[in-house]
DNA sequence: TACCAGGCTCCTT
DNA sequence: AAGGAGCATGGT
């Protein structure tokens, strides 16, 4: 007999806030339907998260418990992490502005075909290419689309995500498919540390090195790992006052102001504080 | 209108 | 190993 709950409800919100979470770039199957309301889409799931003032309700499908309290990370102690982090450079101000951000545990697949169109590439454009592909490819749920599986996007070609407009990255799409329904292993890769499993999936046609930390941050929940966009490459100058745009020295040097241990968390409030 | 975006591939040295 | 051109598209 599995869980009929449905819901989750939190009422500490001092480590929990839907907004610093859905808007610190880790995820792009979202949006708001309401005043701190918003649907989230992951896998062929879905749920609904409603904060206040007091309370977050998360709302879901019956079963879907346990997977969605892993999803919003729940066994972990963000107070703790925020303390151990908060004396570091630049991060009592970033966990301040989005102390809310917790690292969610996504899905592999998912987040790297994300993440390959993530690249150069603007915000709400990615969302929009990611929902085209959802209902053009994914499994008809009713009112909505589930993500893809490799079968079915490995069963079009280049051709098929051009007119969608991933543009040069269809190509990538494409062949990364391929290799996975092939039999690439992600989930091996979870074995692997931060260097061994990024060297791992830069051999996937579309992921370089900043792709790759996205991946092993949002889906493998990997800390030994350091995602250097445009935005860390402004921080890194903040930090150091050094100009560089030489994102393996960057990457490697804040990793050790950091520590391999929680980089990947420091990151994010780093990234989001940035961006605004 | 230019410039830029959660960069990568591929070709030269 | 290191450097740099080229890249599709659309938001700002």
């Amino acid at each position: 007999m599995s869980d009929k709950t449905n819901s989750i409800i939190i009422t500490d919100l001092k480590d929990f806030d839907i907004r610093h979470i859905l808007d610190c770039g880790q995820i792009f199957r979202y949006y708001a339907i309401d005043e701190g309301k918003y649907v989230v889409h992951t896998r062929d799931k879905r749920c609904i998260v409603q904060q206040s003032a007091n309370e977050a309700i998360i709302t879901f499908g019956e079963g879907e418990k346990e997977y969605f309290w892993k999803f919003f990370d729940l066994d972990n102690d963000y107070s703790a992490i925020k303390n151990a982090l908060k004396n570091k450079p630049l991060l009592s101000q970033a966990i301040d502005y989005g102390h809310g951000i917790r690292i969610l545990n996504q899905d592999k697949w998912e987040t790297l075909i994300s993440f390959i169109i993530s690249a150069n590439n603007h915000i709400p454009r990615i969302k929009g290419i990611i929902h085209r592909l959802c209902d053009a490819l994914g499994e008809d749920k009713g009112d909505y689309h589930a993500f893809p599986t490799p079968q079915a996007m490995a069963s079009v070609d280049e051709e098929f995500y051009a007119k969608l407009g991933a543009g040069y990255r269809a190509k990538y799409l494409a062949c990364t498919a391929r290799k996975v329904a092939d039999g690439f292993d992600l989930e091996s890769i979870s074995a692997l540390d931060g260097i061994q499993a990024n060297k791992k999936l830069c051999t996937l046609m579309g992921v370089g090195s900043k792709v790759a930390d996205c991946i092993l941050l949002f889906a493998y929940h990997k800390q030994d790992v350091f995602p250097v966009d445009t935005w860390i490459k402004k921080v890194y100058t903040d930090i150091t006052g050094k100009v560089s745009d030489d994102a393996k020295t960057i990457r490697k040097e804040l990793l050790d102001i950091y520590g391999d241990d929680m980089a990947g968390y420091a990151q994010q409030y780093l990234f989001f504080n940035k961006r605004g």
